[in-house]
RNA sequence: GGAACCGUGGUGUAGUUGGUCUAACACGCCGGCCUGUCACGCCGGAGAUCGCGGGUUCGAGUCCCGUCGGUUCCGCCA
């Protein structure tokens, strides 16, 4: 049904005869002339319907409308002079038809498919994705997809990876995020569960001396939808045998360098620059630092820690800390607009948000100046470097409140400043991160990363002492402030592993009952191995430059976990659950008469 | 579980404090004219009980409550 794509015939073709087929991107009817922006997947072409070339396909083309879906043949011409179109790949040429075939007529679409469609609802685009999916943006970061996943599985298979897979019909795990459930007819009352990912049986492939694995997986969790996470989504998950920390980082550098090389034709430098969680939580407030501009945090504790305001030296006093921001530019601020940025801090646990503006000369306009004493405040102004124009934020509260108000703080001014520079791609691998956290809610820690990683060894005898001061051989690896994907060097050792279940609080008999046959495992001979999991939705969106994944995936579901254009979830028959051995209980019953 | 924002012809928007709103504009759609357009042009036309339900009021697109759908965020996401 085609000799050549649309989007592919140039100057060279001239005098050719070709057969395209594709869809009435566009119709321009003259009354005794008519043009039609034919489009496919490579682009668009000028077709010409010329009464003297062809009556009978000039009266098919007055019926032609958007959509409608031809193939056409005819010769390929040089453009009159005056006549190219120079936003067109192809504009040098036109094809003047002599032939033409309707494949199928098509309603006028619900919206317009170019791209001013980007501004419409995305609700109405999601119910009629097969539309949307026409459009070029959209098209585009699918190829990308595919040039990704192509460069991905590429540069594994030269270093000798096996793409390995894995079953979706797995087993629940304590721990970790909800899981997607799937009833089993064959043992009523059981369920298997979708994976979160495949960490247990990759570390089992090593086991079984598979050495070098990496697979592009779905994942699943049963957790709130935000821009940036979706209920499946997708992996490019690694793991190999005999390596530490290091060989890990160095390799997935590699694959970054090649693929940001091979698709989008940007040199990432490497090494990538590393920090320590420490390092990034005290001077971003962030786990994840967006590094394209600097604003820092400062630790102004020392300066006030004698000051008159009692907001400040009761939170020294009881083991808190005082940390400010400098933003530029911000002095200049109205007191409206500088009262407002107590709403940025306040959902993170900040209690109130206090400010200096500097002016000319350096003279301070702020509601503390009057608790603190004019050295102090020249030694507050030195450390945070002010000059005028300058706005200094400051927070008092624990660490952790700090960090995390003042992070998201730097976060609104890097945009509202300006001080992003959208072009950049800025990696950093984040280190060192603590292997336990403690939840003040149940009173126990548990695994900052998931329970398989290993303690850096010389925190090994920490685990028993001092649980939360215990490092961790893992790292993220974070782009322009979003996680890409993290991972670890994992525990292979069964005593090890036993002390880690006790330390997040698994009885022996727990951890036997969930993970017995990994700790079995562990007892034949495991090789050191560690590994990595990228989320590649979110690697497509900073490439793309999107701001959400739904845009990188082909059908994806609303906040609400359902999909618009299937209408999933849905209701089943009463046979299929009767099958299942599940009733469904009064609520949900009621919930789904619609 | 919580907070905020959005919902007006097919699409995107406008609609000031409730009152010629008998709902406007652009695009699209339909019909007519047009042989060099390319977001073609010109002329004409159709198309909306303002998401849904209640309330306040003499009067609601506009105010209030609820509900549905969507988005962003908090919690959650080892």
């Amino acid at each position: 049904m085609r000799s050549h794509a649309c989007g592919e015939l140039r100057l060279e073709h001239v005098g050719q005869r070709v057969q395209l087929s594709g869809w009435v991107n566009r119709r321009r009817d003259h009354g005794g002339l008519i043009f039609v922006d034919l489009r496919d997947r490579w682009g668009v072409a000028q077709v010409v319907f010329n009464p003297e070339v062809s009556m009978e396909s000039f009266k098919v083309a007055e019926s032609l409308r958007s959509e409608y879906v031809i193939t056409v043949e005819g010769e390929v011409r040089r453009r009159l002079p005056g006549m190219e179109n120079p936003n067109l790949l192809t504009g040098e040429v036109e094809v003047y038809i002599d032939r033409i075939t309707l494949r199928n007529e098509a309603k006028t679409p619900p919206f317009q498919l170019d791209d001013r469609a980007d501004e419409v609802d995305e609700m109405l685009r999601l119910r009629y994705r097969y539309l949307d999916l026409r459009r070029q943006s959209l098209q585009e970061t699918l190829i990308l997809r595919h040039k990704v996943t192509k460069a991905t599985r590429d540069y594994f298979d030269k270093h000798s990876f096996l793409e390995i897979e894995t079953p979706m019909l797995s087993k629940s795990t304590p721990e970790g995020a909800r899981d997607y459930l799937v009833p089993s007819r064959v043992h009523p009352g059981e369920f298997y569960a979708l994976p979160q990912s495949p960490q247990i049986y990759k570390q089992l492939l090593m086991v079984g001396g598979l050495e070098r694995y990496f697979q592009i997986v779905r994942c699943f969790r049963d957790e709130d939808l935000r821009a940036d996470r979706q209920p499946e989504f997708t992996q490019i998950d690694v793991e190999m045998s005999f390596v530490d920390e290091n060989d890990v980082i160095t390799f997935m550098e590699g694959l970054v360098a090649d693929v940001f090389a091979k698709t989008l034709g940007v040199e990432v430098t490497v090494p990538i620059p590393r920090m320590s969680y420490a390092e990034a939580m005290s001077a971003y407030g962030s786990d994840k630092p967006d590094l394209r501009f600097d604003l820092p945090l400062v630790d102004i504790s020392a300066v006030v820690k004698d000051c008159g305001f009692k907001v400040f030296t009761d939170v020294l006093r009881h083991g808190g800390q005082v940390k400010a921001i400098n933003a530029k530019g911000a002095g200049k601020w109205s007191r409206r607009e500088i009262d407002q940025l107590v709403d940025v801090v306040t959902p993170y646990g900040a209690k109130g948000l206090a400010w200096i503006a500097v002016g000319e000369g350096l003279e301070v306009r702020s509601a503390i100046a009057k608790f603190l004493q004019p050295e102090e405040m020249a030694a507050l102004l030195q450390t945070m470097q002010a000059e005028p124009d300058d706005l200094i934020c400051i927070v008092a509260d624990k660490p952790q409140i700090v960090a995390e108000s003042l992070g998201r703080l730097r976060l609104y001014f890097g945009d509202r400043l300006g001080l992003i520079d959208d072009s950049q791609f800025k990696f950093v691998w984040v280190v060192d991160w603590p292997l336990l956290e403690y939840d003040e809610a149940t009173g126990r820690y548990s695994a900052a990363h998931h329970p398989f990683t290993s303690p850096k060894d010389e925190d090994l005898d920490l685990l028993e002492t001092a649980p939360g001061k215990v490092r961790a051989k893992a790292y993220d690896l974070v782009l322009n402030g979003v996680e890409l994907g993290g991972g670890s060097i994992r525990i292979h050792n069964r005593s090890v592993q036993e002390r880690m279940f006790r330390a997040i609080g698994l009885s022996d008999e727990q951890a036997r009952e969930k993970f017995g046959f990994l700790l079995e495992a562990f007892e034949y001979g495991t090789p050191p191995h560690g590994g990595i999991a990228f989320g590649l939705d979110r690697l497509i969106m900073l490439m793309a430059k999107r701001d959400s994944i739904r845009d990188c995936i082909a059908f994806p579901k609303t906040q609400n976990a359902g999909d618009l254009m299937m209408q999933a979830p849905g209701r089943v028959d009463d046979e299929q659950l009767r099958e299942l051995r599940i009733r469904l209980a009064a609520e949900a019953r009621v919930a789904g008469q619609s």
